[in-house]
DNA sequence: TCTGAAAGTTTTCATCC
DNA sequence: GGATGAAAACTTTCAGA
């Protein structure tokens, strides 16, 4: 793995440096640390071929890269109560950029948003809205989108079951 | 919190007991957790007013209970290199429910479904795709979509802009 | 079920390669 | 960049309430 600076030992700043070059071993931690990141760095480094110091130091430069940004517990939607989950599709109004800022700092607003995408085509934002019951999921879906001054139509697509959930990324 | 059990001090068995009723610590914890799984027991312990110990032995119950079924590493998918995001929605052909659970293997066998749902109303699934790169992608889904036999329709929006992305779940 | 303390691990960090 | 080892911090376990 190389970061973009040039010198030897020199540039140990704290400046977050961006653009990571991956090697081999850094896609095979990140897709460890991503399917299961509370192993010990010892177990992690023994996955991978390298010491558990050399194993932090990269983990140390995915989180500085930005690349690695969280560490989160993931709980399951089937096992959690009375949770209502929806995919919503939404168009605005066409007109001012002004618009589309408003609308996207009030998705932001509702932790129960727990997804949002911008999305090309018909449609312009993709929502995985994530509720305590039917009653919740109504309030926030007026508040969001019939409430919202410039959504122009959505549609709810209420989730029968959650095959897969996850934010795994490929590396390569 | 009470777990579905009688008696007192007996029944530490190992078969995983479920429907957790939660108090609002839990709920609080449920949350820390959520957000940021890296801080210490004694550090989440001072969050919601108990010992480190405490906080352990109720994070062991939310995972015999499969509530919390995992910690993993978060990566920013704006700067993962390459990362085509892409929601998909699917129809089947109406028939066997074996064309369901055929479609369904297909999906899950691929990592790159990084998280597929099944839904209520006019599309069957929503499927989102993480790939690298445009050529994987459409390899995937020539394969999950065009290949697959009976998928009736579907329909690809490509992501411009991940607004927010993760697995945060409400517990109230 | 909690707290608090002892024992065992892991993480961190300085140093050398 | 990586390895090593010692110090600091953390996790685990258990006695006592």
């Amino acid at each position: 793995m190389e970061i973009e600076t040039s010198g030897a030992l020199t540039q140990q700043c704290c400046v977050p440096r961006h653009r990571l070059t991956l090697d081999e071993i850094d896609h095979r931690l990140l897709d460890e640390l991503q399917r299961d990141a509370s192993r010990s760095l010892r177990v992690l480094g023994e996955k991978v071929g390298l010491s558990a110091s050399a194993v932090q130091r990269r983990i140390d430069r995915y989180r500085s890269a930005k690349v690695l940004t969280r560490h989160v517990a993931v709980l399951d939607p089937r096992r959690t109560a009375d949770i209502v989950l929806a995919v919503v599709l939404i168009t605005l109004e066409r007109e001012s950029s002004g618009h589309h800022d408003a609308f996207r700092r009030r998705l932001l607003a509702v932790p129960e948003v727990q997804q949002a995408y911008d999305v090309a085509g018909e449609w312009d934002y993709v929502v995985l809205l994530a509720a305590t019951g039917m009653d919740r999921h109504n309030e926030l879906a007026n508040h969001l989108f019939n409430d919202a001054p410039n959504v122009k139509r959505y549609t709810t697509m209420f989730v029968l079951d959650p095959l897969r959930t996850g934010t795994y990324l490929p590396t390569r």
